[in-house]
This record gives structure tokens, C-alpha cells and sequence, in this order.
RNA sequence: GGGCCAUUAGCUCAGGUGGUUAGAGCGCACCCCUGAUAAGGGUGAGGUCCCUGGUUCAAGUCCAGGAUGGCCCA
């Protein structure tokens, strides 16, 4: 250790007096902490709410479509709001009303559940419908609440304080509204159709109520009903077989073989379907070994199934004749245990040889498929059992048995005694049981109310001809919906929900159901909820005429398909905010052509004629990174919340911020599915990370710049900066085009080689030495100045739809006055048109490419260990033959009027720069290309302390030693 | 089983009406800089255009069939 320290010769440092950039907009964004406080200028601006009602173009509506009320929110939401939400934040930018409510959808079995699963069971057999409807209320809005602070935090703008719930009193009022009015129009009927019913506790079942235990046998049973008729056709290619029509359709003569596992449902049979498009068979009939003759000589089979067949019935078949399925329709046949006949239809491609006989026994009332195909041929919907499952008065001599007990077997040995029950035996298959009792289930037609879909169908394929559909498949895809779909059952037996508001008289089972009772009903839910319906008893709810009656009227008790719920939203929030209607646009996932963009369709055109939407754009579905669905146990799910906020291990899972969320939606073709994962979000990271530092970089060499008073005028540019308005200019025009047409990744895209090549790796690179080196004040510093100005503040703007966070941030930044407070009031970026100069573009290009050239050439003389910083080389270039496109490039180039900013060794980043001459002596590399000579050699002089340039006119002042002509010149 | 959709580099995307050696950015590898520094610059390596047939002088592109994945139905 030395006592006296030796005077310290600092290393000449001219640092400070460089112009380097001074900001406090931060490299990393602490996304965390910094977006809420944004959100919170934004609030505390009111800036939503004035662009959306004092913006002076037109009013634009994008109508949201309700999310359920139940649950956390996915990147499936993320997908959907936030691409809403950069469309409606373009609008605001450009000037437009857009304003954006924000909807829930409140009713339905889910939520309906969810209450009755948090009860106990003693509190369950307290709960009335009132109370059931209370504590649904109550769970949705909490789960509303929820899902908002979510939606806000992604940075959402909307009428966050007046969304608008299914639940709400005038949102219900409206949607009885729209029942009402198709009521009058005549497309509400009442009909049968069956559904899952518990016998065990009286009621309805949902889907999600059913549950199919292991071990459940039914018995199944082959039978085999005769034939009395036969259609023309197959009478003669019978005759020809051998077959005459008299022995057929005679006593034991030919008969239709069917299976079925629920015996109780053939006193409902009406009729016997076929699949059009398989292959059946007429075989003769054998018994085999001891086996008992039918009481049939020929039976209709599937072709396919004759052998498994023979085996299982332990009959022997001998195929006489060979048809399609088509050619037995027409077919008469003679119930097997009633006095009726029916025919044999065409039914679905549910048939199948998968099991049974080919040919399916069809009782519409005790089936969806027999159902389907009975509405087809005009057959009545039977259903001779009783809420109890107790077969009834229809079912004949089986009256009174119950279809889970006594029933079965008195129908089968009846069978038995006809001779045309060919089989019998126990047969395990999956079956629903009712969730709470654990009791078998049935399919049991009910009363239901249904919308005539027949009567508007027409209408609504007018309707939707008449709208803009996006992506272009989704015509079709809605199309084949509507043209192929079949009544639309709108009741469910539930009692969360808005009730379908009908009266039953109570001896004669009459329906009231008129324009008084729909406008007094409709009044007293808009002034009390529909909470009303169930808190009320009849003489509360009848309108004044009817009062006097009341006691003859009986209350409906089931509610609205929630579907007729959100479908109801362009009445209920559309009409009633004074929104556009029909929308300008609908957004949402291409399940949608089957949901909501059907049910909003059809209640529309049924009541006005119209759809409710002028255009509708669809998305897909959120996979991960190998295309495959999220899900808990591949482990691929990305949880929003967590990407947004960060995970419980900050170093794992970083909190990335909303915009890194926002840019991802913006970053994928989202007209089919879009994938995500962790790999997908760190690129993101990256993208986001080089906008902000781009955008850092342009607000530190700001901070001693002032518009109005170091600004250059544009026609005294030098030509870089020309080019790199130009480029600014043409980026705005085409990411202009991509919002335009909703093509955001063209933007994502578009910014990213914007920042990363035309102002990183090109203009920022050279303009360095402008910005650093120079006079604080001369026109190479200003000038540049003046571009990155130009330059930032539109790029903050074509950045603010998607990241809207950063772009503010931007804005709050920006080191002069500018007249608006945010930059969203700054209005959408354009370019004055004498920055749209394409003739730059040429010589650019050609001089760009002769930088790669170089650049090669310096890269090889690094990786040889003879050159590090590219200042510490200079360049010859030789021109010959074939270069002619370089050579005016290079004299464009020397024809400008500002040589200080416009010449080629800036450009290059190098020392010296030689055209032609004598080559330099010792050369560090050489290369040919397309006529152009490259040869790199040490630069000559020395290295300036100042701006690290090598020049030869070092020394010359005593003060400044080591520093050259020019750097002396800015310290005087 | 039916309707609709997707498949180009590790990732996200380009590749009008068929026409040189299929492109970009990111990522990756290597190098440089240390005056954008948890930054910046440079160079480079990455492709069975999902597969199989067909049309054509010529197919990533057109046709047919198929595979995989997704949505909606049954």
C-alpha cells in the first residue's frame, strides 16, 4: 500500500459534453404498479367518457355479447374484450362516439346450481323459489364484480358503472317485451317434446343434473311387429323373389325386426325408422336347434347385421332379397300388442348398425331422435305416462304399471304371447340417473313453449344475407344453422330466470296469454324485477279485466331459455340506451353462430324484421403452443391473472403487464384459433420491450427540444430524414389499412420491423452521432430532433389501441407542452402528404444494401481480431459495370444540400470513406458484388477522444489535445 | 358420423390471378461496443411449405383423398 497516492491522470473524458439522452421514462415499464396509475389518470380525466360522448363523428356501436356471471376469467376472455376494446379504442382515436356497455348474462342452471350446492340439505327443502332467486342474485352480481375489476385492470374502456345484466328490471321488462311481441306475431306455440324427466322427483331434468353411473342393465328386446301393407314397388321385387304380397302381409308372414333397452316405450311406438342410406335385407326366417318359431316367416333386417344376428337370436336368416333403406318406407306394420298400425319412415344418420337390428322402434314421445323424425312425417307426440312414470289410460291394457317397475315385464311377457318377441336379455349400457334422488331417468314429452322458427326462417335468411359476415365462412356456417335447425324450445322448468308469463286456467287448462296481460306483466317486471312473477299470486299479476277471474287462473312456473335472455340484448341495450340498432358490429367466438349471434338473429328478425347487427366478426379459440386445448390436466393453461400480475414466484412468473396481454391479442390471427403459452408470452416480453426502449431512446434525445421554436421545416430536411418520414408515413398509412380491417397482427408486425430495422438498426444508429456529438443546437442535431419528435408522437398514437398503457406513458413523458392532456385526445396519426415520398425509397434501398456489403466485410475483419468498433475502419469503393443503380444512389446522395447529415461514411458508421482513388495500402478485407468493389482498411489518424471518430487533424489545439477539428469547434 | 375452419423456419406472420434459389421480425449461435447498458450494433445457421395422388412445361399456390388439431352439431 502506497501512502501517497500518485496524482490520478483521469482518461481524457469528454463525456460531459456530450448531448446523451436524459429521461425518466424507465426502460422496464413496472407494469405492475405503473398501468394502474394510468388507469387512474384516465378515471380521474373522465377520458373514456368524454371521447365517447363529445367526439365529434358519428356514434359507433360494438355491442358486447354477454359473458356468463359465473367463474374466473380466461385467456378466452382476454381474446375477446380486449379485441373489442382495440377496435373501440381506434374509433375514439378517429374521432368516433364509441361507446362500449359492457354486458352480463345472469340467469340459467349454472348459476341456479352453484347456489343449491353451497346449501345443506335442510336449507334446501326450506328454499322457495323467492329465496332460491334471492341468493342467485346476490351470486351473480359478486361474480360480476369480479370479472369487472378483471376486465378494468386488462385496461378495458366501457360503461364500467351502468353494464348492463339480464337480471336488471327494464333489461327484463325489455326481453318481455320481445316475448310479447312475438307472442302477437304469432310465433309462440305450445307443444310437446320430450325431455329428461326424474319419475323419482317430479320434474325436468337439465343435462348438467344427470349423472350416469357404472352397472346400469336395462332389458333389451328384439321383437318383431308384422307387416300388413307393402308399397307398390317392393310388392313387385318381392313377388319376383318368391314372396307373393298376400303371404307377406299375412298372419306370421313378414314382419320389421326392432331393438330396444326400454321395453314401457312400445305402447308409445308410432312408427319404425330406417336409415335411407344402408343396406337392408328380406330374409327368410328358421329356427335353429330348439329354438321357438316366430310368429314371422320373413323379418327386414340390416344387410350388415344378418350374421351377428342369426347368433344372437339363434334364428336361422336367409337373405331373399336386397334393398335400400329408402325403398322400405311406405311399409305398413300392425303393433305388436295394441290395435293400431304405422309406417316405416326414413329417419337420421342415428341409425347405425352399431347394435340392434338396423331398424329403430319410434315413439316420438320418449325420444329427441324420434322425436325429430315424428315431427318430420307429421306423426302426434305420444307419451302415455304420467309425471310419476305411471303408464296411463293411452297405454292401453298396460295402464297403471310404472314404467321403472311393472311395466317392463307385464309389457314383455305380453310380447312373449304374441310369438313376436324374438330375444330378450340384460344389457349394460350408460344411462342417466337424476344427480339428488340417484334414480333412473326418462325421456317423457312435456308441455314446452317453442318459437316457430318455420314462420320466420325465410326472414331470417334474408336477414342474414344482409350482413357483413368476417371471416367470410361464417355466412355459411350461421346459414346451414338456420336453414337446417328446427323449432326453438324456449321454456325450461327452472326457476332462475325470467318467467314465461302465461296464465293456465285451471279447469280447462286454457292459456291466457294476450296483449293485456303481456303489457300489465311486462309494466309490473319493469317497475319491480321478475322476482314479481313469483312473489305475487295470480290476482297481483292479472291485469284489472281479469281480476275478478283470477282464482280460475293458474301461474306458469318455467322460465326463459337463457339464450332468449341475451338474445333479447338489442332490445334490452341496444333500443334501450340509444345505441345503434342494428349494431355496427357484433364480436365474438365462432361458437357464437350457434349461440348468441342466432338467438339475437332470430328474436330480431321474428320481432322487426331485420337482423340486429350490421356486421359480425368471430374469433377463435384460445389453444396452447402445439394447438392443443387448455386444459388442468395437460397443465397448459395460462392463467390471465397471473400473466398480468405475476405469479406466486415473481422469478417464474413475472408480472408482464395488461399490454404485454393486449399485444398478444394483437399479435395473432385470431380469425382461426390463436395459440399461447410461456414461450409465446417471453417472445411477446421481447416485442414489448423493444417498442418501449425504441420509444425511450426517441424521448431521451428529446430533452432539451422544444417544437416550436428548434424545429426544422420539412423541405429543409436532409434526405435521411426525408426517407425516414416517408417510412413513417407509409407505416401509418398500412397500419391504418390493418384496423381497418381488423387485421392487427399486420400491425404487430408492421411495428416490429418498423422499431427493430427502419429507426433501430438504420435511422437511430447514424443519427447518434447527430444527436451526442454536435452542438446542442445545430441544424444535424435539430433536424434529427425534429424527426424523432414527429416520429414518437405518432408512433404513441398507432401503438394506443393496443398498448394503450405504454402509448400514455409515452405521452405523459414527452419533454414539451403539447396541447393534449392524453394521447388519446391527440386523435388517430396521419402524415402530411409531402412526406409521402416513394421516389426515396430506390436509391435508400440500393445504399442500404451496400451497407450489408460493408457490413460483411467489417464483421469478417472483427471475427479475424483486426477490428472492433466499425469507426476504427474506413471504406474504398470501387464502381464498375452492373452498379449503375448504386452509382445514382451515390450521387443522389452527394447532390444533397446538407452533406453534414447526408453522407456515406456517417451513413456507414465508419471513419473514411473513399470513392474510387488508389486503394488503401494495407487492407484488412476486400469484396466483390454485382460490380461494387469493398475494401476495408485501418482508418487513418487517430481516434478523437470526443466522438471516436479516427481523423487526421487531431492535436491541433492545446486545450484539447486529443480531440479533432470538429469536436473543438463545438467546445468553443 | 355431419357442417365450418386451420396446418409455410423454434415462435408470430408474409407469400394477388400457378413462374428464378420460399421471405420478414423475433428467438438461437457467434462477434463487436460499453455514450440507449437488465440496453445498442453486426454476421450467421434454421424450411419434407401436414401427407398422398392428380392437372400442368411448371404447384407452397389449382383439384381429389387422407392425417392432425379446433369449434358447432349428432
Amino acid at each position: 500500500m502506497t501512502a501517497s497516492p500518485a496524482p490520478v491522470s483521469y482518461p481524457p473524458s469528454y463525456k460531459d459534453t456530450l448531448n446523451l439522452l436524459q429521461t425518466p421514462f424507465a426502460m422496464r415499464a413496472n407494469a405492475k404498479v405503473r398501468e394502474p396509475e394510468i388507469q387512474a389518470f384516465w378515471a380521474q380525466q373522465r377520458l373514456y367518457e368524454r371521447l365517447s360522448q363529445q367526439n365529434p363523428g358519428e356514434v359507433f356501436t360494438l355491442h358486447d355479447g354477454p359473458p356468463y356471471a359465473n367463474g374466473a376469467l380466461h385467456v378466452g376472455h382476454a381474446l375477446n374484450k380486449i379485441l373489442k376494446d382495440i377496435i373501440n379504442k381506434t374509433a375514439l382515436l378517429q374521432g368516433k362516439r364509441a361507446r362500449f356497455v359492457p354486458g352480463w348474462d345472469c340467469h340459467g342452471l349454472p348459476i341456479e346450481l352453484k347456489v343449491l350446492q353451497g346449501l345443506s340439505s335442510s336449507d334446501r327443502a326450506e328454499l322457495t323459489p323467492v329465496t332460491l332467486r334471492q341468493k342467485a342474485h346476490a351470486y351473480a352480481l359478486e361474480q360480476v364484480e369480479g370479472q369487472k375489476s378483471g376486465f378494468r385492470r386488462w385496461g378495458i374502456w366501457a360503461d364500467w358503472e351502468t353494464p348492463y345484466l339480464t337480471l336488471q328490471k327494464d333489461y327484463e321488462a325489455a326481453q318481455i317485451g320481445v316475448f310479447g311481441a312475438m307472442v302477437l306475431a304469432g310465433h309462440i306455440y305450445r307443444g310437446l317434446k320430450p325431455v329428461h324427466w326424474s319419475p323419482s322427483s317430479r320434474t325436468a331434468l337439465a343435462e348438467a343434473e344427470l349423472e350416469y353411473p357404472d352397472g346400469h342393465t336395462s332389458p333389451s328386446v328384439f321383437a318383431a311387429f308384422p307387416v300388413v301393407a307393402l308399397p307398390e314397388a317392393l310388392a313387385t321385387q318381392l313377388e319376383t323373389a318368391g314372396l307373393t304380397a298376400k303371404a307377406a302381409t299375412g298372419a306370421g308372414g313378414l314382419a320389421v325386426a326392432i331393438w330396444t333397452t326400454t321395453p314401457w316405450t312400445l305402447p308409445a311406438n308410432l312408427a319404425v325408422s330406417v336409415n335411407g342410406r344402408l343396406d337392408y335385407a328380406i330374409c327368410a326366417v328358421a329356427a335353429r336347434g330348439d329354438a321357438p318359431t316366430p310368429a314371422a316367416s320373413h323379418l327386414v333386417v340390416a344387410a350388415e347385421l344378418i350374421e351377428s344376428l342369426q347368433i344372437s337370436l339363434g334364428l336361422e336368416l336367409t337373405p331373399l332379397l336386397s334393398l335400400k333403406g329408402s325403398e322400405l318406407e311406405g311399409i305398413t306394420y300392425r303393433h305388436p300388442l295394441l290395435e293400431r298400425t304405422s309406417p316405416v319412415v326414413i329417419g337420421g344418420d342415428y341409425i347405425t348398425t352399431e347394435a340392434g337390428t338396423g331398424l329403430v322402434h319410434t315413439a316420438p314421445g320418449h325420444g329427441v331422435d324420434d322425436f325429430n323424425t315424428g315431427k318430420k312425417y307429421g306423426l302426434p307426440v305420444l307419451c302415455p305416462v304420467d309425471e310419476a312414470g305411471n303408464l296411463t289410460a293411452e297405454a292401453g291394457p298396460f295402464a297403471g304399471t310404472n314404467v321403472l317397475k311393472d311395466a317392463n315385464p307385464a309389457i314383455l311377457s305380453a310380447l312373449e304371447a304374441t310369438g313376436l318377441l324374438l330375444k330378450q336379455e340384460r344389457y349394460e349400457h350408460r344411462y342417466p340417473y337424476d344427480w339428488r334422488t340417484k334414480k333412473p331417468t326418462i325421456f317423457r314429452a312435456t308441455e314446452q313453449w317453442f318459437a316457430s322458427v318455420e314462420g320466420f326462417r325465410a326472414a331470417a335468411l334474408g336477414a342474414i344475407d344482409e350482413v357483413d359476415w368476417l371471416p367470410a365462412s361464417g355466412r355459411n356456417r350461421i346459414e346451414a344453422m338456420v336453414s337446417d335447425r328446427g323449432d326453438w324450445c324456449i321454456s325450461r322448468q327452472r326457476t332462475w330466470g325470467v318467467p314465461i308469463p302465461v296464465f293456465y286456467h285451471r279447469e280447462t287448462g286454457e292459456v291466457l296469454l294476450n296483449e293485456a296481460t303481456l303489457g300489465h306483466i311486462q309494466a309490473l317486471i319493469a317497475e319491480h324485477g321478475a322476482d314479481v312473477w313469483w312473489q305475487r299470486d295470480e290476482a297481483g299479476l292479472l291485469p284489472e279485466a281479469y281480476a275478478a277471474e283470477a282464482s280460475h287462473w293458474r301461474k306458469g312456473s318455467d322460465t326463459m331459455d337463457v339464450w332468449f335472455d341475451s338474445g333479447s340484448s338489442w332490445a334490452g341495450v341496444l333500443q334501450e340506451r340509444g345505441l345503434h340498432y342494428p349494431a355496427d358490429l357484433y364480436l365474438e367466438g365462432s361458437d357464437q353462430h350457434r349461440g348468441w349471434f342466432q338467438s339475437s338473429l332470430l328474436t330480431s328478425v321474428a320481432v322487426n324484421g331485420h337482423a340486429p347487427y350490421k356486421r359480425v366478426l368471430t374469433h377463435g379459440f384460445t389453444l396452447d403452443e402445439k394447438g392443443r386445448k387448455m386444459s388442468k390436466s395437460l397443465g397448459n393453461v395460462v392463467d390471465p391473472a397471473v400473466l398480468v400480475e405475476g405469479g406466486k414466484n415473481e422469478k417464474q412468473e413475472p408480472a408482464y403487464g395488461a399490454d404485454v396481454l393486449r399485444l398478444w391479442v394483437s399479435s395473432v390471427d385470431y380469425s382461426a384459433d390463436v395459440p399461447l403459452g410461456p414461450g409465446i408470452v417471453k417472445q411477446l416480453a421481447d416485442v414489448y420491450r423493444k417498442v418501449r426502449n425504441t420509444a425511450r431512446y426517441l424521448l431521451g434525445n428529446l430533452h432539451d427540444f422544444a417544437p416550436d421554436r428548434d424545429a426544422v421545416p420539412y423541405d429543409q430536411l436532409p434526405l435521411l430524414d426525408q426517407w425516414m418520414l416517408q417510412r413513417t408515413a407509409a407505416l401509418i398509412d398500412s397500419v391504418t389499412g390493418d384496423f381497418e380491417r381488423y387485421e392487427f397482427y399486420r400491425f404487430f408486425q408492421a411495428l416490429q420491423n418498423f422499431c427493430v430495422v427502419d429507426l433501430s438498426n438504420v435511422y437511430l444508429d447514424i443519427a447518434k452521432d447527430r444527436l451526442y456529438v454536435s452542438g446542442a443546437d445545430e441544424f444535424r442535431r435539430r433536424s434529427c430532433q425534429t424527426v424523432l419528435s414527429l416520429v414518437l408522437e405518432r408512433l404513441a398514437g398507432l401503438i394506443a389501441p393496443v398498448l394503450c398503457h405504454m402509448a400514455e406513458d409515452i405521452w405523459q413523458n414527452l419533454p414539451y407542452p403539447v396541447a393534449e392532456t392524453s394521447v388519446f385526445e391527440r386523435g388517430w396519426p396521419t402524415a402530411p402528404d409531402g412526406w409521402r415520398q416513394a421516389q426515396l425509397e430506390a436509391p435508400m434501398e440500393r445504399i442500404l444494401e451496400l451497407r450489408s456489403l460493408v457490413n460483411r466485410q467489417l464483421e469478417s475483419c472483427r471475427s479475424s481480431g483486426q477490428l472492433g468498433a466499425s469507426l476504427e475502419a474506413q471504406v474504398q469503393l470501387e464502381l464498375e459495370a452492373g452498379s449503375t443503380n448504386t452509382a445514382e444512389s451515390l450521387s443522389w446522395l452527394a447532390s444533397s444540400s446538407h452533406p453534414s447529415v447526408d453522407n456515406l461514411a456517417d451513413w456507414l458508421l465508419v471513419s473514411g470513406l473513399k470513392e474510387g482513388g488508389v486503394a488503401p495500402a494495407e487492407l484488412l478485407a476486400e469484396a466483390s458484388a454485382n460490380g461494387i468493389t469493398v475494401r476495408i482498411a485501418k482508418a487513418e489518424g487517430q481516434k478523437c477522444e470526443r466522438c471516436w471518430h479516427y481523423e487526421s487533424d487531431i492535436g491541433q489545439h492545446s486545450a484539447h489535445p486529443s480531440l479533432c477539428g470538429r469536436c473543438v469547434a463545438v467546445l468553443s
